[in-house]
DNA sequence: CGGACGTTTCGGCGCCGGCCGAACCGTCCG
DNA sequence: CGGACGGTTCGGCCGGCGCCGAAACGTCCG
């Protein structure tokens, strides 16, 4: 008992950052991968500015947020993309649960643009990100059986289509990422990134309001369907 | 402030769970894949066996361990993969900072015993862990650059080594593990468990005492440079 | 049957951490 | 310059939780 081990006092000390309700609801807020300021956040979860300000110093701290400040505001976002990945590895693992049923009419819409489409930290999500997932691996761009791995041939459409694969640090080009509303995996990675980074640029995407669902415009559902088959029921 | 997301609450309450101390040494010794009964716990973490006891109820509620019961014992073990990917997850997010030094010669050589190859959950890690993931990427049986999946040939492979993979629900069949010593990925999922069945199960590998740290026989080094080209220094 | 032993329950203690409001600090802008 | 506004710091309150030891429970075994 003198002598703790040190990995389970550190494990403890990074897990007790998730363990409170306002932080984990600020978290899964900044999952949208923007930068929110500390007053939006406190709204956000619903309490006092002064409470927030100091559950961001903790998770900035904790190495889980990096903030930039300019001016009289401090806007935070999500570290990394491993922070993003731990995140939604939690998220995942809740979920089954979470089965109970929107109350308001309010949070039920919200809930289907959500389901609909959304990003999840820098790539795309819900029936969208699966169905890109899909028509990629229906033609033989992407590999699922075997784990999750581009192909030659993926390599060749992301190069055609426009689209730069820069491999930067050890983030892996292609990795699998747990679906919360569909239950399956989708693109998440750096070609995961790239793709909703070009959805957003070219405009197949755009975001709705201030949160982190997206809807498909018109533009895109033909692009998406020229580039890789996809059939716009599928985003329905 | 009324209605809470669910969600957060969710992932705060599962966070919990990990964020005590005690809790976090039992979760990290379970990681051998093992069923331990209560007082190995209470003993491993330093507490009493009554506060251990309080602890694997909560842990075995909030389902992250299954228990059995025979006799007057309380078996406990992680409840399946997933919870050891999660626990894997985290303890490779806290790990890169942990970079005290063994104090005393035994921990010291412990240490180095688990450095040199151990269980990761089902699996083989540390520099054991690493040459078989290595030999099996340079012989192309095993894809990384793109992801990490097996080639058709790392099937074949697997097939004419007699090591059944079969699928069972949605676990991949090959996955990366984060090692936590050699800071580098090695092959989890269910090639991962597979073949560290097959290694433990022919005599390849014995575990050292009751801990997760496994010795390679030389058996196992002939079979290893036999199937996969490993040389026995990568092991050492 | 009776003692040993693994485990659990319970009461009680102490501490940590989340919450707020009030006061304060800096920046922005009219 | 002065008010508005975002953010922070501080003191104080409260609840939850981890810890223990004592007592009880169940199983095993001589």
């Amino acid at each position: 008992m003198t002598t703790r081990d040190p990995q389970a006092t550190a494990l403890a000390r990074l897990a007790a950052l998730f363990a409170d309700e306002t932080r984990a609801a600020c978290l899964l807020a900044l999952l949208d991968g923007r930068a929110w300021t500390a007053s939006e956040l406190a709204r956000h979860a619903g309490v006092a500015a002064s409470t927030l300000s100091e559950h961001v110093s903790r998770l900035v701290a904790g190495g889980l947020l990096t903030e930039e400040r300019q001016g009289r505001h401090r806007y935070v976002r999500l570290a990394d993309a491993r922070v993003a990945q731990l995140l939604e590895d939690l998220a995942a693992q809740v979920t089954p649960e979470r089965a109970e049923r929107p109350r308001t009419l309010r949070a039920s819409s919200a809930g289907s643009a959500m389901a609909r489409g959304r990003t999840c930290y820098d790539h795309l999500a819900g029936r969208l990100g699966i169905a890109v997932t899909d028509a990629l691996t229906a033609r033989g761009l992407l590999e699922q059986e075997r784990g999750f791995a581009l192909t030659d041939a993926g390599l060749a459409w992301f190069a055609s289509a426009g689209i730069g694969l820069e491999r930067r640090g050890r983030r892996p080009l292609a990795r699998a990422c747990l679906d919360w509303t569909e239950r399956r995996p989708h693109l998440a990675g750096v070609a995961g990134a790239a793709l909703c980074r070009h959805a957003l640029d070219t405009g197949w995407c755009v975001r709705i309001g201030s949160e982190r669902a997206v809807r498909v415009t018109a533009a895109g559902e033909r692009a998406l369907f020229d580039l890789l088959g996809v059939e716009a029921v599928a985003l329905r």
